[in-house]
DNA sequence: AAGTAGTTTAGAACGATTTTAAAGTAAAAA
DNA sequence: TTTTTACTTTAAAATCGTTCTAAACTACTT
């Protein structure tokens, strides 16, 4: 399925905007990224575009699942363009941020989920630091 | 320990300011809050004191681990009054966490933690949404 | 071809947090 | 003690990521 097909299926309008972000962020690799860094891409990539435009489109992808945004308390969003579960390495003082497969994760004994709610993903989250 | 022993043994000079602080976060209850939350509680108390001592003083708790900051891609930072290894319920359309003690979630398998880190604490969050 | 609903834009606005630099305070030294 | 020193608090300004505004534009439908 090609990018605009797949902005299709998400039911968003396939623009000349959506279609220059989908080409760099839906091409099967995993990577993390700021709004700022898709900027700096876009604009490498010889397009541009108002960085209002950028923070809608991230938004509208993540409402669709075709990203998905990283639970982090830094400062600044985090964007995944890894939309299977998975979990990650964090580097507190630096804010880097690894991959783990989910596979590489079994998580044997999980809590009751409250009455109501219905689980909706589970993220690991192993924090590290750098040995001395 | 009283709360001035506290400080004292984190390496924190015990001013009026963060003592006021220390008597309400550190009476042994577990909770979630945010720097405002916090103001709210320090003025019903009939105390009151700058947003930046307050937003010292809880980066000054927190890198001494008196108290934990959550990871959560929330736009206001969340601490925590429990700094024990634990995890948490998130749901992410209100926002809400809730507590899950260590020992209810049993991490079966963990992936090698990479060349030259260290693990520096593991953390589960589970994202739950309101059924319909 | 015309209508309409959704989208993009630059710039203003916003809100959480940090910085500034001056005044104040706690601890250490004399 | 008193003096000195280093640390802390403060109000206000600044910063920075992100969202809003409202006007211009564009994709799709009729």
């Amino acid at each position: 399925m090609n990018n605009k097909e797949k902005l299709r299926k998400a039911g968003l309008r396939p623009t000349k905007q959506r279609m220059i972000i989908a080409d760099i962020l839906l091409d099967g690799i995993n990577r993390h990224f700021t709004a700022e860094n898709l900027q700096n891409e876009i604009n490498s990539s010889g397009n541009s575009m108002s960085i209002a435009t950028i923070y809608n489109c991230l938004k509208k992808f993540r409402n669709c699942g075709l990203i998905k945004q990283v639970e982090s308390s830094k400062d600044t969003a985090i964007f995944d363009t890894n939309i299977n579960q998975h979990h990650h390495f964090l580097d507190e003082e630096t804010g880097e941020l690894i991959d783990i497969e989910n596979q590489e994760v079994n998580l044997h004994k999980l809590p009751k989920i409250p009455q109501g709610y219905r689980n909706n993903g589970v993220e690991v989250l192993i924090k590290i630091k750098k040995q001395i």
